[in-house]
RNA sequence: CGGGGUGUAGCGUAGCCUGGUAGCGCGCCUGGUUUGGGGCCAGGAUGUCGGGAGUUCGAAUCUCUCCACCCCGACCA
């Protein structure tokens, strides 16, 4: 391909609205372009990128043994109102009618749709186990679009949905689709972990996100260097503390804590340690009852543990908490409070720690189970695991780091087959659901992802897999020189003769434009030709994360090349 | 949806407080020059100052209102 044959846009600056390395660097490359709130336009040279995922995100489907088929991306009410999910979803759904009237939705996922094929065309158990997936374009109407492609509305997902006479048959698919995933992210040359996750919405028993590393992920991961546990943080459980707890040694004071409400206020103006402080949160559960969550000063509530707990819950409003304490938030404590407290682990192991007095501007000091108040009426693992915590495994002590999630796997179970009436008949000629497995992947996001987390001074460093070419030439003097323009030629055609994807940048910009682009753009490999070199039969090679250029003969150039690429 | 912020040429921005000719850099067009890291010179085009209403002799600037977008929280591939 030849730039003056082609389109590319690079900007010099980063539009403002980008925040995020990978957003600014897929508008700056002319990847990308905005259209509206997380509606993007993939430009020739981002759809090139996005084409190679999916390319090999469909060859190891295929190879796992995987059938594509393609759904609708309009799905009608019905089936959502069937499966019990057209309210439940809520706004996130774009909900359209037509002009009859009907009601349809823009599809956020298929399970609804794959379950309706299923339960049409398969009547034998001799017909499982099957998997079918799509590559197809889904509409989430997310409630804050943001990064770009990396959190877009509209978005390109490859689903897969497996269907199974029993529990063993899904689970062994299951297991094929996680190594299938974990050679899908390794073929696209991305540094990624597994990790067990909550089942969240969409139900079921067992489940695993895959996660591209980066430090600007969404997600927190916890995971033991010693063993090969990891969980998103929302999930790892927080174990108990081994020692037991020590006997009272203070006594109970009341001291004045004038305007000191945060942990962090309260403990550098008292002196005490964040750890020696309990954190007293008052919440209403979805059933109306009024309690109080206590937690450690350094450690952080997780919402996700406590819903569970308390069958949902929000927080107390201001009003609220007043009238039960006659003491604003950050004043509150468990000594005297006339409602439950359920206690978390760590804070059971505390001794003469520090809480609110109720009243404002007071803590107490010295304050114990037991001996000041009772102990608490319900303990339970309240808050998300920090660095150093023990490994739930028992091996080694936990880590934190972040990623962005790319890949879920879910077992089903029989949720939609039981909804909807998925059945085949058994060996026994009985009518059994179905079991069903999900597998989706971000096949979009994987595009900002592999960029946030390949990228410098300069641009994308694109994985070999993914370049929208593998070889940038650059020709220096072209219409100076016919001798340049005859070797470039030369070796363009060469290279995409032997099927190497290469990119010719014949606009005969000043170098520093050229480089600048092609580095820009985060083409692996580039090959300069110039008269400097072309004096000793020369070109230049220089991969994108090298230091400097290297001489090679331009007769080797093709095989160089073709030996830089092919090991990839 | 709640909280915060921004809207000025394709992109980045100054001007707004204190009302009076809309400015700069990049990009774009023309000509010249240059050719190993976004060069230089000369000339040029591009603005409903987010929309509407109001105050005023006069509004990018002040007021009201609507809209869009961005950031922080609950959602998720």
């Amino acid at each position: 391909m030849r730039v003056s044959q082609y389109f590319i846009s690079t900007l010099k600056e980063a539009p403002a609205e980008a925040e995020l390395a990978s957003h600014a660097l897929m508008l700056r490359a002319g990847l990308i372009r905005r259209l509206g709130s997380g509606l993007y336009t993939w430009m020739p040279l981002g759809l090139r990128v996005l084409r190679k995922v999916e390319h090999i995100v469909r060859e190891e489907m295929n190879r796992s043994g995987a059938i594509e088929l393609l759904m609708p991306a309009v799905q009608p009410a019905e089936l959502w109102q069937e499966s019990g999910r057209w309210d439940v979803f809520g706004p996130q759904m774009l909900k359209i009618r037509d002009r009859h009237e009907r009601d349809f939705c823009f599809g956020p996922t298929h399970e609804e749709v794959i379950t309706d094929i299923a339960r049409r065309e398969i009547r034998s158990y001799r017909q499982l186990p099957l998997n079918f997936y799509q590559i197809q374009t889904k509409f989430r109407d997310e409630i804050r679009p943001r990064f770009g492609v990396m959190r877009a509305r509209e978005f390109v997902m490859k689903d897969a949905y497996s269907f199974h006479l029993d529990h063993a048959s899904l689970a062994k698919t299951y297991r094929v689709m996680y190594d299938t995933y974990c050679r899908i992210f390794a073929r696209l040359g991305l540094r990624f972990r597994s990790v067990a996750a909550d089942t969240g919405a969409i139900g079921g028993t067992g489940s695993h996100e895959f996660h591209v590393l980066a430090d600007s992920g969404e997600d927190a991961i916890a995971f033991s260097p010693d063993s090969d546990y990891a969980a998103n943080v929302e999930l790892a459980e927080a174990l108990a503390p081994g020692e037991s707890r020590p006997a009272p040694a203070q006594p109970l004071q009341k001291v004045a804590t004038p305007d000191r409400k945060s942990i962090e206020d309260v403990s550098s103006y008292l002196g005490v340690a964040p750890d020696r402080i309990v954190k007293s949160l008052m919440v209403v559960t979805d059933s109306g009852q009024e309690c109080l969550l206590l937690v450690r000063g350094d450690h952080t509530l997780n919402e996700i543990k406590a819903a569970k707990v308390l069958d949902g819950f929000r927080f107390a409003t201001e009003p609220e908490i007043r009238t039960r304490f006659a003491a604003g938030a950050g004043s509150i404590g468990p000594v005297g409070a006339d409602l439950p407290a359920i206690a978390d682990r760590a804070v059971t192991a505390l001794a003469d720690f520090v809480c609110g007095a109720n009243a404002d501007g007071f803590h107490l000091t010295g304050v114990n189970f037991g001996r000041d108040l009772p102990q608490p009426s319900q303990v339970a693992d309240l808050r998300n695991v920090v660095t150093g915590d023990p490994s739930p495994d028992g091996k080694g002590r936990l880590e934190i780091c972040r990623g962005i999630e790319v890949g879920h796997i879910f077992q089903l179970g029989t949720k939609y087959a039981d909804a909807m009436g998925a059945t085949v008949l058994d060996e026994n000629g009985q009518a059994r659901a179905m079991e069903m497995g999900c597998y989706g992947i971000g096949v979009s996001r994987i595009v900002a992802a592999a960029i946030e987390q390949n990228n410098d001074a300069r641009g994308i460093i694109f994985p070999e897999a993914m370049a929208p070419f593998a070889v940038a030439i650059v020709p220096i003097g072209l219409n100076k020189s016919a001798h340049i323009a005859e070797v470039a030629g030369r070796l363009h055609d060469a290279l995409e003769e032997g099927g190497i994807e290469v990119l010719l940048d014949d606009r005969d910009e000043r170098p520093g434009v050229m480089f600048a682009d092609t580095e820009l753009i985060g083409i692996p490999h580039r090959i300069v030709v110039g008269e400097r070199g072309l004096k000793q039969g020369h070109v230049e090679y220089q991969g994108r994360r090298d230091p400097s250029a290297q001489p090679i003969p331009a007769a080797e150039a093709v095989a160089f090349v073709r030996s830089r690429t092919c090991a990839h």
